[in-house]
DNA sequence: AGGTCAGGGTGATAAATGTCATATTTTTCA
DNA sequence: TGAAAAATATGACATTTATCACCCTGACCT
């Protein structure tokens, strides 16, 4: 296993170098200190593995990542930090970065490094702990909770399509008048002025976007 | 490290307990074939891993992780599949599942279990692979995509608000009349029918919901 | 039998919306 | 500079919406 490493702290790196070489068959092929050194490390080595701090003083991690994943898109990268944060991990992640872990976390960088190795994906535990909540649904629209009744539900998830009230009517085998009836209620009790409104309440209150 | 695999493929089970436990510090504690059992030998045994298949007879394995993380939130469960599924790997990850792979890919398996013990997040190629469509922002309203002014996706922003057509002059210091030739024209563009289709595309074509 | 309540309906009416043809004024630019 | 292309505006008109007052039916209660 041939790795790349790239952290503006040197010690940091030459850490990570003693640990990784512990193993026989790891063979760390050269390390750098900036993003910009970073591609052009990526370029002339084309290692197994690119281990890299995300941020750094000139070009951060970020950045070097995204130029190497757009000429390589199966280059496997894996960030290391010493803090997590929602906003990078979202943006690595859409980059098509390989991994994330804490510095700290010595022990769970070498199985991190074998498993993005095998063309795996790795977050560390910070980050994990996370991800049910990165990707939680939006609070989806409780109609009971505003006095709705089950029909009337129906009658705003049908406006939220866009449809008038002739084909709400059709929709629902209710005479169009009863439809306008429905409606007027609904936005007296949602205090809302009319069926646009409705809608676009509608929509941002539920997660089905 | 103990281990208890649960797959109602009686030959993947025996097969993932040879290839694991050739290394010398892993142990298959126990092993099962249903989701009922997955939960009853979780309890008895508290792996530090348990590999699980998604698709069982009885009950799946989605349900008995669902259930086993609720009684241990911390619990490292890594399942296996033959097919990828983004509604499995969403809802998975809501439940907070450590990972995900293939269970074709036999090589990633030992390193996938061990970061997993170390308390990361594992994902097989084919799923990482697809972790940035499944996160990408939604794509953004491109007015000039669709041939509208600056001026006219203003218009529309306000009516993805709620806003009437008076309301949207005011805004805009135009005359109602403007507006409404506007939203004429802009319905035109879009093959729109009226401002409630309007405000439900825009908002559906946007992220920021 | 009477009361009442929810679900569904009608018709009248006023306001808002959407369409169109037709100006007027600015901008742009060959 | 002069003409085309925009941005803005008006008025007339048909449609759709929203509100309201009231009606009918059937279920349910007592």
């Amino acid at each position: 296993m041939r790795i790349v490493i790239v952290d503006d702290d040197v010690l940091v790196a030459s850490a990570l170098k003693t640990i990784l070489e512990a193993e026989g068959d790891v063979k760390v092929a050269a390390s750098g200190t900036d993003g910009k050194e970073a591609v052009r490390l990526y370029r002339e080595h084309r290692p197994d593995v690119l281990l890299m701090d995300i941020r750094m003083r000139e070009v951060s991690g970020l950045a070097a990542a995204e130029e190497i994943l757009k000429e390589d898109p199966e280059a496997r990268i894996l960030f290391l930090t010493t803090f997590s944060d929602d906003e990078y991990i979202v943006k690595a992640l859409k980059y098509g970065v390989k991994g994330y872990l804490l510095k700290q976390d010595y022990k769970s960088i070498l199985p991190a490094v074998r498993a993005v190795c095998t063309g795996q994906t790795v977050f560390g535990t910070e980050i994990t702990s996370k991800l049910p909540e990165l990707l939680k649904e939006k609070q989806s629209f409780d109609y009971r909770a505003h006095g709705l009744s089950e029909k009337e539900y129906q009658v705003v998830s049908l406006v939220a399509e866009g449809l008038s009230n002739k084909e709400i009517a059709g929709e629902l085998f209710l005479s169009e008048g009863t439809v306008r009836n429905y409606i007027s209620d609904i936005l007296d009790k949602l205090r809302l002025r009319d069926r646009t409104q409705l809608a676009v309440y509608y929509l941002t209150h539920t997660q089905n976007i």
